[in-house]
Order: C-alpha cells, then sequence, then structure tokens
DNA sequence: TAAACGTATGCAAATATATTTATATGAAAA
DNA sequence: TTTTCATATAAATATATTTGCATACGTTTA
C-alpha cells in the first residue's frame, strides 16, 4: 500500500505527469524537457529523478548529455498505469500543446545539429515572440 | 489534466486509499468507517468528501446516518483506475487486515443491532484489549 | 589540469496538505 | 421545542511538498 501511495503521489503533479507523457513519446535529455516544457533545470532534474524513484524510467549517460526514458520492463502496475493515463489524457488540449512543442523541438533540433542548454533557450525564446506576434 | 492530476491527488493518500478499497467491498456509513479505520470523526468525513468530489463516491442519508458507496455509474477513467487499484493492493498486508475488520465489525454490528458512534468506539476497545492480550 | 557545460542536490522560503479542535448543521427522540 | 446524536465544516496548527537559488558533481574540451 505504501508503495501504490508513493507511486500515486509521484504522479499527482502536473508537470510530473507532462514529463511523464513526453517520454512515453520518446527518449528526451534533460535540457530537451527544459526546451519543452520551459521548467527550470532544477525542476527537470528533481522530477525525473522522482519519476525514476517511482519506477516509471530508466536512464542513460552520453557524455555531458543524460537522457530518460520510460523503462523497458516496467511492472504490470506501472505498465497499466500507464496505459490508462496516457488514455484518459490523449484528448487534453495541454497534453496535445506538449505533443506539438516536442514536434517543434525535435525539428529546431534536426535543424541546427545540436543538443544542450543554449539551443533549446533559444527555441523557447522563438517561440515566445511568435506568440507575441500572434497577440 | 487538471482534472486528471485531481483525482492522483486524492488517490495518493493512504487513508483514502483505505477507505475507498473498503467502500469497494460494500456500502458504510461515516461511523463504521470510523469503526475500521479508527480515524477521528472529522477525518473521515473530510477523506469521503474529497473522494466524492473526485467522483468515485454516491451518498445517501437514512436518518442520522449517511451512507457512501461506491458511484453505480463512474467514468471509465474512474472505472479502470478502481480495478486497477483493487488488482495491485489486493496482496497487501494492511488491506488483507482492513478486509478482516470489516467482517469483524459487520458481525459485531448484527450483534448488538445497533449503528452508532458509542457501538463501534466499543468495538474498536474491545479490538484493542484483544491485541494487548496478544502482546 | 583548468575551464566550460550539462546535470544533480542541499538548503531555505513559499506553498500546499493533513490533522486536530471547536463548532455548526440536520435529523430524530424526548 | 429542547436535547441528543451523526455528520459536516471552519479555524488553527502541524506536517509535507514544491520551488528557487546556490553549489556540487561528472564529463568533455581547451
Amino acid at each position: 500500500m505504501k508503495n501504490l501511495v508513493e507511486i500515486l503521489k509521484t504522479l499527482a503533479d502536473e508537470n510530473r505527469l507532462r514529463m511523464l507523457m513526453l517520454l512515453n513519446e520518446k527518449e528526451l535529455c534533460v535540457c530537451q524537457l527544459m526546451g519543452i516544457t520551459e521548467l527550470s533545470q532544477p525542476m527537470v532534474s528533481r522530477n525525473l529523478s522522482l519519476l525514476y524513484r517511482a519506477g516509471f524510467l530508466e536512464e542513460r549517460r552520453e557524455g555531458k548529455l543524460k537522457f530518460y526514458r520510460v523503462g523497458k520492463n516496467l511492472s504490470p502496475l506501472h505498465k497499466e498505469m500507464l496505459r490508462l493515463l496516457r488514455k484518459s489524457i490523449s484528448e487534453d488540449e495541454s497534453f496535445k500543446k506538449d505533443l506539438e512543442t516536442l514536434q517543434e523541438c525535435t525539428e529546431f533540433q534536426k535543424l541546427t545539429g545540436r543538443c544542450d542548454m543554449k539551443t533549446f533557450k533559444e527555441f523557447i525564446n522563438r517561440k515566445r515572440q511568435k506568440l507575441r506576434r500572434v497577440v
């Protein structure tokens, strides 16, 4: 029961839910997640660590970067929970926005050929400027 | 997403989880739940209200008593969540204890023919004395 | 090896949540 | 209609969580 409560606590946070859903789409590193979510680096890092400890993620270092993804061998509980969340969130507007941003972010990365904090801060700035133009 | 987070927050508490699992077995009133969980009356009442607002429960008044039960027409999300929780908690020791206590409590109630706070406080006291004897 | 950079973490302030205590409400019995 | 009892809620307090900031750590590059 204790363990289940821990898992539910971990999921009961909008930022972590966003991040988990993004990682459910594809493997991402910390700075990519910063670019997509516009959360601070410590925030991203801390929430990743909580999701990891709750049993949802695997991590992998590649040079300076650290990549996270949804674990390949999740427990049945984790797997079903993820499926349920994914299903019930799929029509959600802000979730769809995150998915779009994930796409844009991936393209921007390909375009620049870079994966670092500067690049994704640049990405965020451009996005904000576009928004301003529209408003 | 906001709504989903609210549901998860509601579930991410040991006392509420216990209560929900008990109500998943059968309809119960506030004082019965006090007897089984040994939580204070305001605690039981408050957590019931949270579970109710999160969409898991129905309520029904019968004289002074107020009965709660798992809703008959839960949303697919609520239904699946409940099934998943139930499944993953079924082997849990403290959950099994709660089920036993639910049985004992029901029997005690039949025996006394009463359903009020005094009766269930008496039930708790007896239980504690039995425990002391064993220890 | 020192500097630079991505990531993690300790600490403190801010915020939110849980719990207790006191009190209110609504129904039944006296 | 006053009292009693079950339940709900408000106010106060205790406890936990989130977040920002500074800093540490691990890796790469100069």
